[in-house]
DNA sequence: TGTACATCAGTGAACGCGCGTTCACTGATGTAC
DNA sequence: TGTACATCAGTGAACGCGCGTTCACTGATGTAC
């Protein structure tokens, strides 16, 4: 049987949600204790009542992070495959959906904070690298029989990075246009279904 | 004729420099204006003479890093293609050579500050996607002309994501074999010549 | 070539602001009887 | 069920530190004669 979450739990929730938010949106050095405390409705002097410190919120928020984007995507691909998709196209079509084009806050955080892993430290580079991990589990999983299971990195790989160049690229139809053709290449190339 | 340069423009020059190093090694956060200084064995005193802001200097670190990273990739392509490689093998194995993956102030700009870029403004965004846009055209040019033009954009999102997450995963040994793997699977897909 | 002076490049102290962190206090929740 | 008290969760002011920026000053470079 469950116990009803305390006010102080619900609290917490709120706080690594709206922290889980803002590290896609913003990284790791777009996370502040005051702005996040304002976002769950709270003022920042009670922070230290639910955190040791930033970084430990950091590392829950991390983890949200990749849950919630995980579940997300568990979503989508539950419905393309509804629609007789394999697991490997309905994985690369959620995950390079145009929608997270615009909302990078519902995204992977892998692709929003890859590049700045490895400049982390400790807890937070842990937490970090275990999400790196856990993506390409989840791409190996996908992936058919047919394709050898050495290629899952570079997949997903080439998930993060096409993610990533539609978004830092100039205008949004080009992102638009390389979403479109890395969906379509990946497909191609490792459909085997 | 040239003209020697005066004593302020090779401070100019150190510094671009230094913050051209750091930013790769440590994001765009991560360029501080005492510690480049420094690096370029001035007081952070002087920096208002060479630089309007620290944004000034971030833009031409951008560039610097940029041109940096294609000289060397030049560079290195040259002695491949000396070897007998095609252009497009002689790019994959210097984007991906494990070197950079220990070295990170070697390696391209867009590989490391791919995912912050979204969030910079102004002039500092622009010359970060102006960075994006070069990397595209590059690639584009060591096509074969057997390959379709608009694949140049998910091979650049496979380098750059390559390099990330070989960084960012848990061991070293790990982040070999992925670019191996990468190299390997690139070249197997693209190089028709 | 040598001296006198103006300009230039760099120094180091200081300022202001933002942000993580601490703390004394308050109002709300829950427990004992 | 009602009252008295202890504990809990959150408030808001304050502190300290780092960092971008400014500025009065100094020593070095270069020019005029």
């Amino acid at each position: 049987m469950e116990k009803a979450p305390t006010r102080k739990e619900l609290s917490h929730d709120r706080i690594v949600d709206a922290a889980a938010r803002a590290i896609r949106r913003h990284g790791y050095a777009g996370v502040g204790v005051a702005d996040v405390m304002k976002d769950a409705g709270l003022t920042h002097g009670g922070f230290y009542a639910h955190f040791e410190s930033r970084d430990a919120l950091l590392v829950e928020a991390i983890e949200r992070a990749g849950r919630g984007s995980a579940s997300h995507i568990a979503k989508s691909t539950a419905a393309l495959r509804d629609e007789g998709a394999s697991p490997f196209r309905a994985l690369v079509e959620s995950y390079l959906s145009d929608r997270l084009l615009k909302s990078p806050d519902a995204g992977c955080p892998v692709a929003m904070l890859c590049s700045e892993m490895p400049r982390q430290a400790g807890a937070v580079r842990k937490a970090s690298t275990a999400r790196v991990d856990s993506l390409l589990k989840y791409v190996g999983r996908s992936l058919s029989p047919a394709v050898p299971a050495d290629q899952a990195g570079v997949i997903a790989a080439t998930l993060v990075g096409s993610l990533q160049i539609a978004r830092a690229i100039g205008s949004v139809e080009q992102g638009k246009r390389l979403l479109a053709t890395a969906r379509k290449t990946l497909v191609a190339q490792y459909d085997l279904s």
